[in-house]
DNA sequence: CTGTTAGCGCATTCAT
DNA sequence: ATGAATGCGCTAACAG
């Protein structure tokens, strides 16, 4: 703050280095046709004084400006960071700056950062969605590729990327029936979202698969462990031999956990519990700690970086695409020994 | 994409408002000098040709890009995404954009992430820290004001803004007191970490304030539910008259509440607990729910924007300032009746 | 190899 | 009230 009033600019480096202000821009970016001396004086120059170059003057002229928006609708959401650190990363790693935009859920907001980023002239933006159910798309009229992340676009022909749900339900599943658990289960969160029914889905397909009859109806309520208490202790009221139960979520599964435990039975030894989200703090602190279904959102950030960086140069993709998701086997399916 | 691929600029609204480039910026911007009629058609071909102003020309002219670095070590950290929600925030309602850096606890990335930010001259710098340990400050040649939020800069002569721990570890073990609790005992997480010594200062002071003896000397280990539940079960062992736990974490409090009830007791009417950053997916997820102390985070994010914002302009203040941390009760430590 | 000339898109003098 | 000129800091043609 208490520095030299004025920032130090290429045309200073060139001054004292005693060339050209084109020269210096060429010695400084490596360039070829600059003598090796001329170069080592002017970098050394530019080193002295501490010169950084004005990307802001480069963006004019490039057309460039190596960023790139981050629209989310909600920051408070368990997914999106991760996604956000993924980007972050991806882009990081090369050249590109991150502008973060949380519209917290208001279309108008939204709008509102949209526009500040194309006026801020960003090189790509990707929207990140709290839900997996279909979000509407930011149009197509803009100048700039956007890629849509976790939350897929309602219009097929825009890009999005979200986890394989279904077949993350199937995952689930299946591995309960590996286990030798015939006897299953799906508790799972809120109907509206397409998560739920997605997981749903995927537990109904093993289950006809393997030719077992799932115990009761698929019980849908909400996202908490409450829920996941309250479900399993009717459950187990009305399915005592039940042997497995698969969870839409980790706070579910904990939940499960506990009423199994009060009911008197062992976690995985009389019945194995599954989760999904592999949410560390909820898994990895839970007796026994948590199996579950890994979405790998800090992937998806990172895959939906570089399929905006791939749309800022060539032809840009569409549709969407279903990224893998995968197992975390813990304590709660299969028993320490 | 498919769109014009020449982007409007102001020359085309001029030309095809019939005015001068000069004419027409000064109409957008709500200059004085310009007649009324010419101001709506200038404004109306603008809207018409849909027209979004060029940021990055407008800042190389006028010194001031409205962007800020969130530079933070950790994005992972529980505390810094409702800092940076905050900021964001309080920016959000203004006109500057946020540009999010994750340093992943490198120093180089740090140091690298700092030039691209200083090259893309942002106007402010918030570091984000992911403990309330003091970090090493960037330094004071730097060309923008800077605040340190959460974790406060070494340098005094930085502007710092954290949460009172000391206060947060005095309030917890006051409520306890006011709830009736005299057998009390604190477990708290690493003895590394300034947050566990601050709050265990509170807790020491306000106990000798009542006159009270702590049961055992405080509990330091880890941040961890396992810890919780592991660290109870030797307090009730040792102390069994215990009336009172202050965990340093909701972690540890929610470790100690199944602890508790393994042993056959009653929170809150056997032993009432409380525990420390107000997790929500934690306090209120557990049984019963978790009286705790909110730091405000997101509080302390606005702030720290709100303090950058005044050194943007006026003169820089400078210090460590704690911010207020409030309680938030629940059924752990008051039943419901 | 180096320097000169021309802008990038815009806001701001200063004439008119 | 309007427009022509100037320049922010830099890169990319050119010409020397």
């Amino acid at each position: 703050m208490v520095t030299n009033a004025h920032v130090v600019t290429l045309r200073d480096v060139a001054n004292l280095a005693g060339v050209s202000v084109a020269t210096a821009s060429k010695a400084l970016n490596g360039r070829s046709d600059v003598a090796a001396v001329t170069r080592d004086r002017v970098k050394e120059v530019a080193a002295r004084l501490g010169f950084t170059p004005n990307e802001v003057a480069r963006s004019l002229l490039t057309k460039r400006t190596g960023t790139v928006g981050l629209l989310t609708g909600d920051l408070e959401g368990r997914f999106v960071l991760p996604i956000l650190m993924g980007a972050e990363d991806a882009f990081g790693a090369g050249q590109v700056s991150v502008f973060l935009c949380d519209a917290r859920g208001d279309a108008i907001r939204e709008q509102y950062h949209l526009h500040a980023l194309l006026n801020r002239r960003v090189d790509g933006i990707i929207v990140v969605g709290r839900q997996t159910d279909p979000r509407p798309s930011l149009g197509h009229d803009l100048p700039v590729p956007v890629v849509y992340a976790y939350a897929p676009s309602e219009d097929p022909s825009d890009l999005s990327l979200t986890p394989d749900n279904v077949t993350g339900g199937e995952m689930a599943t299946r591995h309960l029936i590996d286990c030798g658990r015939t006897r299953i289960a799906h508790i799972t969160g809120d109907p509206a979202y397409a998560a739920a029914q997605d997981r749903a889905l995927g537990f109904a397909r093993v289950m006809a698969e393997a030719g077992l009859a799932p115990r009761g109806e698929v019980m849908f309520s909400q996202w908490s462990e409450q829920w996941g208490r309250d479900a399993t202790g009717v459950l187990l009221d009305q399915f005592p031999d039940i042997d497995g139960i698969v969870a839409g979520s980790d706070q579910i599964a904990r939940g499960a956990l506990d009423a199994v435990r009060d009911s008197g039975r062992t976690v995985p030894d009389d019945i194995a519990v599954i989760g999904y989200d592999n949410w560390e703090a909820i898994a990895t602190q839970s007796r026994p700690e948590l199996t579950s279904v890994d979405a790998q959102m800090e992937q998806l950030g990172r895959e939906a970086a570089r399929c905006l960086f791939r749309a800022m140069g060539d032809e840009p993709e569409s549709g969407t695409r279903l990224l893998p998701v995968h197992l975390v086997i813990r304590g709660s399916t299969i028993a320490h020994r």
